[in-house]
DNA sequence: TCCTTATTTGACAGCACAGTCCAAAAACAG
DNA sequence: CTGTTTTTGGACTGTGCTGTCAAATAAGGA
């Protein structure tokens, strides 16, 4: 029987999303991935393949976690709009301990712009993972009430998810929580039926 | 007398600007500047010092046209309020024959976060500018009773920004013009009086 | 104990990159 | 035409990068 492997293939993926999540993919160095994997160069290679792989693979992981937390978020409050409401404002609440990192897919969809197919491709799945998301939500407030009447579910879930990428680019581009929290609110309450 | 210089240093620029807009900083190689800009690699290093400043330099003057050109467009509308919308549905309409290339300052903020003093200082001088431009036309828009009378200006102009960059960044990923067109008039019909 | 098989390790190849050096060309004053 | 001064182009340097290779190592099964 084979030699067995000495490290967790899913810890060392979770520490390379914070290294791409810093800095990016370009300038982010497999020697700075494997330092911070704790593994070998070659482990890394026969584990996932190349850096590019080893990417796609961590963005997706990324996206996976990070829309689990938002729908569970979605789903626990009390109405539809404090719901939404409370993702953006987490949002900025983070922004501030979280390094500064942004968001792992906003800064992928800034670096690649549509020239890589496959971070695209990604990346539209996790929008439109959102988008459906946002729409229900927004249905669900005009049906209570809470949103404007006249307003259109898939323009507002455009809206919101704009917004929510706005935000991150903003929040890496050194805002305050406190400009953050101004934006989160002006947003939502541009929604509410007054 | 020495010999006089054969290229145009504006126009160079300017065309370096081209190059970095499309690509960002590091992935934009010397050869290709070089290429786009019609000149010689000693040409390039006498006239702009290296890469990093020929950079910081296009920043700067691509933040100065393209504000100038904003400014403009803000001061010549009927009224304040479409004066902003006016601004938010022209990136949504550039975004289809622009390349796709979002925003050469959105871009930057995204590759560099705060990690460069130099570039979030310029970063932050645009913003600045936009900010008080923004916040004085939700201003106007208020007392002409466009605007909602409880907005608060700082507030709005924040979201102003935010919502540009927003947009700008889902135009980069690939929002179609009918997405873009729905997030800017949700977003101005947010802050008009009902 | 020895053999098979996979992982690890360190060294290394090949390449692309930013930046430098130097000789040749070009412009103009005298 | 000659001398001075700057630009120009091409070759070159050194560095850092991703990805590969081969030998050493570990873990069981025969």
């Amino acid at each position: 029987m084979p030699r067995t492997k000495e490290f967790d293939r899913d810890e060392a993926l979770r520490r390379a999303v914070e290294v791409f999540w810093d800095r990016g993919y370009e300038a982010a160095s497999t020697e700075e991935l494997l330092a911070a994997m704790g593994i070998g160069r070659q482990s890394m290679y026969n584990a996932f393949g190349d850096k590019r792989r080893l990417y796609l693979e961590a963005l997706r992981r990324y996206q996976a976690e990070t829309s689990a937390d938002m729908f569970e978020r979605l789903s626990a409050a009390e109405s539809p709009l404090s719901a939404l409401a409370g993702v953006l404002l987490e949002v900025a609440r983070q922004s501030d301990d979280e390094r500064r990192r942004s968001c792992m897919a906003v800064n992928a969809a800034a670096e690649f712009g549509r020239s890589d197919q496959e971070v695209a491709a990604i990346l539209d799945s996790g929008s439109d993972l959102c988008h459906t998301a946002y729409a229900r939500l927004v249905a669900q407030a005009k049906r209570k009430g809470e949103a404007r009447p006249d307003l259109d579910e898939q323009a507002a879930a455009r809206f919101l998810h704009s917004t929510l990428v706005g935000l991150r680019l903003r929040a890496r581009a050194g805002a305050s929580p406190e400009v953050l929290h101004d934006i989160a609110t002006i947003a939502i309450d541009g929604l509410r039926a007054r």
